[in-house]
RNA sequence: GGGGCUGUAGCUCAGUUGGUUAGAGCAGGGGACUCAUAAUCCCUUUGUCGCGGGUUCGAGUCCUGCCAGCCCUACCA
């Protein structure tokens, strides 16, 4: 077989949070298919980083009062403990915010304006002043100029589903600070995408480097098709500076300006290889401008655009090798919904890990995913009796039902006759190669389990647990066994990208180190065999309700942090129990009540009143009105001089202890302590009805 | 608004270039076994292949209209 030289990717998890499982599908994706490619005998290495650059990181930073250099280091050692303990395994973790990458950015950089790719147009943005930096789309809010639908995303409307840029919002606001962002003219450099459409029509819509569907969503959606009516579609320019301040690498010969980070995130995909070449004595070159080499991404639907069309035009411009395939996946879901942070669906990798074991939802995944972009669904009853009845019960239940027959005599010398259940699995192999190699997991998994489906009514029918009730059979015996340990040991090398650990324990268990793809070719024989231990768990349905449930709490405990602008008005029913509807009431009933915005122009204590305070209202001119009002507990005069109120201004005076009382002030709450004056918004005038 | 994808048994999905009575696993029902992590083995029920047209000797498969779901719609990670 030839040695492939391969190069992967997947995308750079973003320093700004946790990994949760949906990031997970994408990067057990990769290792799956890194270790089948390595298995296989190819030299195939995963080239990986955190994505580190951009505007959230910044904020983020500030917000926690700390440099993002801290931020980052404290993600990367995260990251890196996650993978760790999923059993990803990569070959060199590095950092956009790298010396290599830095480097290599201005390398890039310079060959795209050699290619006359970059100009200048000056951009409207909106600006937080009290920040002091330009506001990407989500982080501006307000109404929508076209249906007037209040607090909605800077880009395009939730609830009329316009589009517009967020500075065409009626009063917007930033959402970092609250304040007002105004408008702000600032120079940004464009890439000219379009010099680039004949070489992108071309690279997307041949050579395979895509899947079909892709393809059409390119050409649908962005290149157009040259053959129709319309023609093509002339590809927008691509904004790719930003103004400072921005947490990236200052652009060289535009000096206030950083690359915007998906410019310099794809090129720590190199970057990173960089690092491996130098650890390891190659060079760049060999793989990123090497036609014998492959490369190969893996990536989510969302982030198609950038590595579809931006990325193989930067490479193409910079003269790297393109990609040899781009491996696009669908998202997560779960139980059918989509994943929610503040319901606590979005479960982080870590808190997986404490409750559940990595290999149950590495099979799991493996056994939805396929070479399209659906969606997978992660339903847990489904999770809990897949791994059991597939992993426990019928792979690894194929070991733990033989092996100690043989624990002291070891493996027959020779393979003896199993009907050509060996033969048949063997030449199988070539089939769940090709389903690894596309990406069809689903398909690989369910070869494979087709295969211990025919194991295990051979150990049925050969019944060793009565063979051995007879010393004569002896031998017998250790041929039952020898054919069922290695049929066993077949599917673990098959199963063994995914489930790593499970052929480091039969390795273990045979006496003979699983490595080599062909290794499920030719029979294990004459090979000692240890005492069985358990390779694998039964999931727990406990284990999972508690994962969940410390998934919920951390999602409370979260929100609560960072509950001040949610989306979320989740309020007691209490108050409309402690104060039921009264009944209806007319218009009339209503306009007899004269309501009026006043100031208080005075409020002090009174004397020997436990609860009252003593209020003069202004409802302008010389219209002035005495009110006593229980609020002591709940307010200081003070606070209240100069304030608008709304008051009933015609309740019938009332003859009180301490003096006349010509009205009331508005307030909810129950008292005591807990009162709430009723405040106009502002530009409501003293005297004004209120209707 | 425009576009992409999907819609096959209760659930998760296979169904190759259109070709006999549409398949698997799980779940459900019945039985067997007891070596094995209440694991395994045998038998077994279930389908207007989203709906309506069309092409064809023949359509789950091709064309078309509709319905439903998911997603994308570029300066958003």
């Amino acid at each position: 077989m030839n040695q492939r030289k391969i190069l992967v990717t997947a995308a750079l998890p973003y320093a700004n949070g946790p990994i949760h499982l949906g990031h997970l599908v994408e990067y057990i994706q990769t290792d799956i298919w890194v270790r089948f490619q390595k298995l296989r005998g190819h030299n195939c290495i995963f080239m990986w980083a955190d994505d580190t650059h951009g505007t959230a990181i910044m904020i983020r930073a500030r917000k926690e009062g700390r440099s993002e250099e801290e931020v980052i280091a404290e993600a990367n050692a995260e990251h890196q403990r996650d993978f760790a303990g999923f059993q990803i395994q990569y070959d060199n973790y590095g950092s956009t915010h790298s010396d290599e990458n830095k480097q290599l950015c201005g390398e890039v950089w310079q060959s795209i304006r050699d290619a006359g790719l970059v100009k200048e147009k000056d951009v409207d943005q909106l600006f937080d002043i009290e920040q002091g930096t330009f506001l990407a789309d989500r982080f501006v809010r307000g109404t929508c100029p076209e249906c007037n639908a209040e607090d909605q995303p800077g880009d395009n409307c939730s609830k009329c589903g316009t589009t517009y840029s967020p500075a065409e919002l009626i009063n917007p606001v930033s959402t970092l600070s609250g304040s007002t962002p105004e408008i702000r003219t600032a120079k940004h450099l464009f890439i000219e995408l379009e010099q680039l459409h004949e070489f992108l029509e071309d690279w997307t819509q041949t050579g395979n480097h895509l899947q079909p569907e892709v393809a059409n969503y390119l050409r649908g959606h962005f290149l157009g098709d040259p053959q129709s009516a319309e023609g093509a579609k002339p590809l927008r320019d691509w904004d790719i500076s930003r103004p400072a301040p921005y947490f990236g690498f200052e652009i060289p010969d535009c000096p206030g300006n950083y690359w915007y980070v998906w410019f310099d995130a794809p090129i720590g995909y190199i970057a990173s290889t960089q690092q491996w070449c130098e650890r390891n004595g190659d060079t760049l070159d060999n793989w990123w401008k090497n036609d014998a080499a492959e490369i190969h991404h893996f990536i989510g639907k969302d982030i198609t655009y950038f590595h579809t069309l931006f990325w193989p035009g930067m490479l193409k411009s910079a003269g790297y090798s393109l990609p040899t395939k781009v491996h696009i996946h669908g998202f997560l879901t779960v139980n059918g919904e989509k994943m929610s942070k503040s319901v606590g669906t979005a479960f982080k990798a870590n808190t997986y890990l404490d409750h559940l074991p990595p290999a149950a939802l590495r099979y799991y995944y493996a056994s939805k995913l396929g070479s399209r972009l659906d969606d997978i669904d992660l339903n847990f009853d489904e999770f809990i009796s897949k791994v059991n009845s597939d992993l426990v019960g019928k792979v690894v239940n194929l070991a733990s039902r033989s092996a100690k027959f043989v624990k002291d005599t070891g493996l027959s010398t020779s393979y003896p006759d199993d009907g050509g259940l060996f033969e048949s699995a063997a030449s199988a192999g070539d089939e769940i190669a090709t389903a690894y190699e596309n990406c069809d997991y689903n398909k690989a998994m369910r070869l494979i389990l087709e295969l211990a489906d025919k194991a295990n009514p051979f150990v049925e029918n050969a019944e060793p647990w009565n063979l051995r009730k007879d010393p004569a059979k002896a031998q017998e015996l250790q041929d039952v066994c020898t054919i069922a340990l290695n049929l066993f040991r077949q599917l673990v090398i098959y199963l063994s990208p995914v489930l790593p650990d499970l052929a480091e324990k039969t390795g273990e268990l045979l006496n003979d180190p699983l490595l080599r793809w062909d290794q499920s070719q030719t029979p294990l024989t004459g090979s000692s065999v240890a005492k069985f231990k358990h390779m694998m768990k039964r999931i727990e349905e406990k284990d999972v309700r508690a994962m969940e449930e410390a998934s919920k709490i951390e999602a409370e405990q979260e929100s609560a942090l960072t509950d001040n602008n949610s989306e979320q008005f989740v309020d007691s029913e209490q108050p409309m129990i402690d104060e039921p509807m009264t009944d209806e009431c007319t218009i009339e009933d209503f306009m007899k009540v004269d309501l009026r915005v006043a100031r208080i122009v005075n409020a002090e204590h009174v004397e020997g009143a436990r609860k009252l305070l003593k209020l003069t209202l202004s409802l302008g001119g010389d219209h002035r009105k005495q009110v006593f009002a229980g609020i002591k507990a709940a307010y200081e005069p003070d606070q209240l001089v100069g304030r608008l109120v709304v008051m009933v201004a015609n309740l019938k005076p009332r003859q009180m202890k301490f003096g006349l009382s010509e009205g009331m002030v508005c307030a909810s709450g129950p008292g005591g302590e807990e009162v709430f004056l009723l405040t106009p918004d502002e530009g409501s005038k003293p005297g004004q009805r209120v209707h």
